[in-house]
DNA sequence: CGAATGTCTATAGAAATAGTAGAGTTACAC
DNA sequence: GTGTAACTCTACTATTTCTATAGACATTCG
């Protein structure tokens, strides 16, 4: 499972993704929007900037806005920050390696080879999916129906 | 990431299915064996017990062995009872579904599509490799040495 | 200046994780 | 039929993580 964290980053995230790129969104239009506690959202959005995922602008006015293009931010690089390591065992993360001492030799180690394919599987989806695709359908919904 | 305590679950089963189908392995041998505590590892056995997956022995010459065959228990099942739901979203869950109660709609969730396919490619994997699988690179390179 | 907005640090309650402890039960060996 | 070696069950605990909440501070615009 991931975090609710995370889901509330990535969530806040298709906000800023939909609205104009040089016009900033206050924490607390995000946080009304998707029902996000305010104090909790400060903390994400703060994080994601330390990332250099997102930009402010502070005082009247202010808020947040992408620092990089919606197709260039992947799922996994968000989940990485918030939550930490993809990989469901320490001794196959890419980020945050770190032996087994309960195993001896990663080569012999059964249960690392099966581990090491979910962790593939799961990484290919979540590095080739953006948040632009998140928004996606909805404006190709949208687009449906104008043409409808 | 996967607890510690799934990670001794699946550990433990490859001791038994390495095992005599029909000699019961003492929780203490298992617990030597795989350096895993031995306190720890009883309630993990009683728990796989109560699901069907291994059978006991009490008293002298008492143990744990395999209910089914090694190749019928797969890393999802283990997964499931020890862990929890494979899904990375209560909304994806199979065995322990629960709506979220932040976004309108599972049809229009952005997140939730995403996740689906990692749900997916997860499960695609866990559920198709089972405990003979994980010990059967051993044994083939057994093999292998026998026969040079 | 002053109000609105982001920044930063600290705190806290609840739940999950990773064990540990110990009394109880069963079954084999003798 | 007793002793002992094994599993059984419940409870407890320490640590960490998760999900926030609080409040003082800094910055910017009008």
């Amino acid at each position: 499972m991931i975090t609710q964290k995370a889901k509330y980053a990535l969530r806040a995230l298709t906000v800023l993704a939909d609205a104009d790129a040089d016009e900033p969104v206050m924490i607390s239009d995000i946080a009304a929007q998707q029902k996000i506690p305010k104090k909790f959202l400060e903390q994400i959005l703060l994080d994601l900037k330390h990332h250099g995922v997102v930009a402010s602008r502070r005082g009247k006015q202010g808020g947040y806005l992408l620092l990089k293009p919606a197709q260039t931010i992947t799922f996994g690089e968000i989940l990485r920050i918030i939550d930490g390591p993809i990989a469901p065992l320490p001794c196959l993360s890419i980020t945050a390696y770190r032996r087994c001492d309960d195993c001896d030799g990663e080569q012999n180690c059964q249960i690392r080879h099966v581990f090491a394919k979910v962790a593939d599987a799961t990484r290919k989806v979540l590095f080739s999916t953006t948040i632009a695709d998140a928004i996606a359908p909805k404006h190709s919904a949208e687009v449906t129906r104008l043409l409808a």
